[in-house]
RNA sequence: GGAGAGGUGGCCGAGUGGUUUAAGGCGCACGCCUGGAAAGUGUGUAUCCUGAGUGAAUCGGGAUCAAGGGUUCGAAUCCCUUCCUCUCCGCCA
């Protein structure tokens, strides 16, 4: 969320950058600065309202203990009276501050300098490109039937237990899940990350505080008796550990790592592009996450790419890297790298990391404040990417390894998985 | 799930309707003292909104004692709702 004071002193700047996200802010923004000026205008008031009333009330507390009843008496109607105007005008008060908070939630954040304009995916720049020829043989598969030939992932039962897109992974399958997430759990340990085991549901303030409130709402399951979401990805629990802080400087940057289970209701996607283990409606993934300094967070963000970058080559898979332009970009990122590793059978570039900095944007809803050197409370900026979803990973190591005599395993997982080929 | 006790500043803790403008302590920061330190001593020590000044210091108003509502001229204190913590019982991996 963007801050009010903000908005106020920088209408047409956001109006403009808000363009490279083909989002158009200019009535919002308009009616921000009015509502803005009216909320100002009434707390004013009230104020002025409520300090009288404080001023009465002591005095009518002095008049008492003196003895003097009847004064007392006579000043109660006039606080009465303050009292009555004083509740009218601070429902007043309050309903402005829900009207204002409304039109701010749906402004999304302002896109980093360095975005590209453009409107969909296609228009993403690839920044980057790390590729190698995956020879395969004649009767190479996709992964899905990959994976039901060597019985290590089943679709169909979990279509029967659950629903479609709730897979089975079983034998080798299960354990080269096991293996990739302890693999990516050493790895960002290893790389400074602090790691946690974070609940898989949140509250609804959480929920808020990241971003997926209001904006995603039915794009997450929710249990109502509880009113508790089940979480989209870890970056929701890790990021909201630091709702409602101050942190000191030196506490900063703060690197923690997670792996959890994903749900995502994915509503309305349908087709091709969800076949197999390409789009899931739970699914596992480690996640980093940083709490930076607003100066160092660019600097956070390409290190963070760096370091997916270097999952992928010790996964020996060719992977490239897109920066997003202003149509792709989520509603809360100012800047988004998304990684992509290709999958040869399928002959695809599946999404595998998305790597974002948004700034102070969920910092502004989660009220994440740092004291700075210079002894002002600011709010910090928060990053997280995906290191990494393990389905497409998985999806790419079965595709681009297999061979006429079973799936090779690439070699840093060797020690993790305890096996070397999956055979028949 | 049932019964009971609670939730006060960074932390501990006092406070059951009116100089609480939240005591006191610990911690922290700065100063004094000291050859240096400890001890001692003094001062300061939340957040948000807002007005004046003005992108500084400073001065003023309002809000916040888990959250929200209510009673009252006046609420940390009384009442209601929700959330959370603890103890006992029940159930249970």
């Amino acid at each position: 969320m963007l801050q009010l004071n903000y908005i106020r002193e920088n209408a047409e700047e956001i109006i403009q950058r808000l363009k490279i996200k083909n989002f158009d802010a200019g009535d919002i923004v308009k009616e921000i600065i009015i509502k803005d000026n009216l909320r100002r205008e009434t707390q004013k008031t009230l104020d002025d309202t409520l300090s009288q009333a404080n001023k009465l009330a002591r005095q009518i507390g002095i008049l008492f203990k003196s003895g003097k009843t009847e004064e007392a008496n006579a000043l109660k109607e006039q606080s009465t009276k303050l009292k009555k105007q004083s509740q009218v005008m601070g429902d007043k008060l309050s309903t402005i501050i829900k009207e204002l908070n409304k039109l701010i939630v749906q402004l999304p954040n302002i896109p980093h300098q360095s975005v590209p304009q453009g409107k969909l995916a296609k228009d993403n720049k690839i920044i980057s490109e790390e590729i190698h020829e995956i020879p395969l043989h004649d009767q190479a598969l996709p992964h899905w039937e990959l994976a039901t030939a060597y019985d290590i992932i089943d679709f169909d039962l979990g279509s029967k237990v659950t629903g479609a897109g709730f897979p089975f992974y079983k034998s080798k399958g299960a354990k080269l899940q096991r293996a990739l997430i302890s693999f990516f759990l050493d790895e960002a340990i290893n790389n400074g990350y602090e790691e946690y085991q974070p609940p898989l549901m949140v509250n609804e303030d959480s929920a808020f505080g990241t971003g997926q409130l209001p904006d995603k709402d039915g794009q997450m399951y929710h249990i109502e008796s509880d009113n508790l979401y089940l979480i989209p990805t870890a970056e929701v629990p890790i990021t909201n550990i630091y709702r409602d802080m101050i942190l000191k400087s030196e506490d900063l940057p703060i690197k923690n790592v997670a792996y959890s289970s994903c749900f995502r209701r994915e509503a309305g996607s349908y087709g091709k592009d969800v076949r197999g283990l390409n789009r899931l409606h739970l699914f596992d993934k480690v996640e980093i996450v940083q709490v930076q300094h607003p100066d160092r967070s660019h600097e956070t963000l390409d290190k963070m790419c760096e370091y997916v970058a270097s999952l992928c080559r010790k996964l020996e898979l060719p992977f490239r890297i897109a920066k997003l332009c202003g149509g792709d970009l989520s509603f809360a990122s100012a800047l988004t790298y998304d990684f992509e590793v290709y999958s040869a059978a399928q002959k695809k570039w599946l999404e595998v990391s998305s790597v974002s900095n948004f700034e102070s944007f969920q910092s502004s809803r989660m009220k994440l404040r740092f004291k700075d050197k210079d002894g002002k409370t600011k709010l910090a900026h928060t990053l997280n990417g995906s290191a990494l979803a393990l389905p497409r990973i998985v999806a790419a190591i079965l595709e681009n390894n297999q061979t006429p005599n079973g799936i090779r395993i690439p070699g840093i997982l060797h020690e993790y998985t305890g096996f070397k080929m999956i055979t028949k």
